[in-house]
DNA sequence: TACTAATGTTAAGAAATTGTTAAGACTTTT
DNA sequence: AAAAGTCTTAACAATTTCTTAACATTAGTA
């Protein structure tokens, strides 16, 4: 199966625009364009990109600005973000990747740089994408389709449940701790204490409690 | 226990080994500086870092080509290697990447940012290097999924049980002190003197009383 | 041998951690 | 805009883990 993959580029310079777009699709991507940030966020919706390249430095609401409210709708988790910025501003990546950026490139562009960036950032994620089906025991659950078969039943799981009890089935019996599923499966949000727990009683509601073992004081694992 | 880690710096300008170790011994680090390829392989083995914060652009030899170098010895598998790169260098993170390197830091470099860096990437490195199984004789212990198998038979150890058990079998034969053990497992915390003698017996009641072996007036072992 | 300091043993309950529910806020779909 | 679904929280329950205190036992040694 081939995949082309799509890329939005944002910035509010047209020169930019037209030499990005130019190196881009002679690559064979899929390219859109916008010059600002409020109309990058409704292109995010309607052509669905799978990367967005974004310049820092916008009117109004600027490259920062438009991550964080991409970041802020879950269900563009895996959207990558890649900045643009130029050398001498002082917008370190710090704040990019705070924000939730996946990488940045520093102008001047160097075509062969960017293509080659943009290819290793998408390649990234593939690969975290293509993680295959994985079947244990009697439970098999398949991210591409997001798909979890239990004793042969399909079985809904809601987002976060499905998740989480992947991220737990990619390493079967190594302990998660909290700790890191919370920050894998919430990134950098805030929550509560109780709230691991909870998601973690629906999907035992939904394969029973055999599987995803407790280990108090440390975290949760996933036994056969 | 505290572990000093050792930065060796290398970069040709003067200037920045300056900058570079100044802010790392503010930090804490004990940090050795070169200003050429040749001579950093010979502090490699002299000097025996940790880490090795490497500058890309150097005369003669660069900056890939000593870190080719130093991991075509094995033994020098666990050092830990940075680049530094200018931006609008044409050296790609691959470049690096596929040449052995761990992390790289873009100039100009911002204190904070390096520093930061560099404790994330030794931080990383301490935890691969104290997670593995161990196994001793008939018992096998593995904190990355937190089991415990006793002539073949998981069994369940409550947190500072097993931290504790963990711990005293990471060097069988060589007798912990009771402030060893405090230190290292309760931290700060401060506990009667019955406590260790408590957890103690419990792992005893599960393993047997012939691993831990007590020093009358000194503390424990682990023993075969 | 008898004494003493150190460690072993036990059970109780304090403390810490996780489980469970249901309510309501928030999102997405219809 | 309504409906359906999802997620988080808060309160409380249940469970496990940890520490303590009281007393028993042991090993070392005077």
């Amino acid at each position: 199966m081939i995949e082309i993959s799509k890329i939005l580029l944002v910035d509010d310079e047209i020169d930019i625009l037209e030499f990005l777009s130019y190196n881009l699709k002679k690559e064979g991507f899929i390219v859109d364009t916008c010059n600002n940030g409020k109309s990058a966020l409704k292109k995010v919706s309607s052509f669905n990109p799978d990367l967005v390249i974004l310049d820092v430095m916008m009117p109004e609401m600027d490259g920062i600005e438009v991550c964080e409210k991409i970041r802020e709708k879950q269900r563009y988790d895996d959207i990558l973000i890649l900045f643009l910025t130029a050398r001498s501003e002082d917008y370190s990546e710090l704040a990019g990747f705070s924000a939730g950026a996946d990488d940045y490139i520093t102008k001047p562009i160097k075509p062969k740089l960017l293509v080659s960036r943009v290819n290793a950032i998408l390649k990234r994620k593939r690969k975290k994408k293509n993680d295959g089906p994985i079947e244990i025991g009697d439970i098999h659950i398949n991210k591409s389709n997001h798909k979890l078969l239990y004793l042969n039943n399909e079985i809904h799981l809601a987002r976060k449940e499905f998740n989480l009890l992947y991220y737990l089935m990619t390493v079967p019996g190594k302990v998660f701790t909290r700790e890191e599923i919370i920050s894998t499966i919430w990134k950098d949000a805030i929550v509560g204490d109780r709230t691991i727990d909870v998601h973690i009683r629906k999907i035992r509601e939904k394969i029973g409690s055999n599987h995803i073992k407790t280990i108090k004081g440390i975290g949760y694992k996933f036994d056969i």
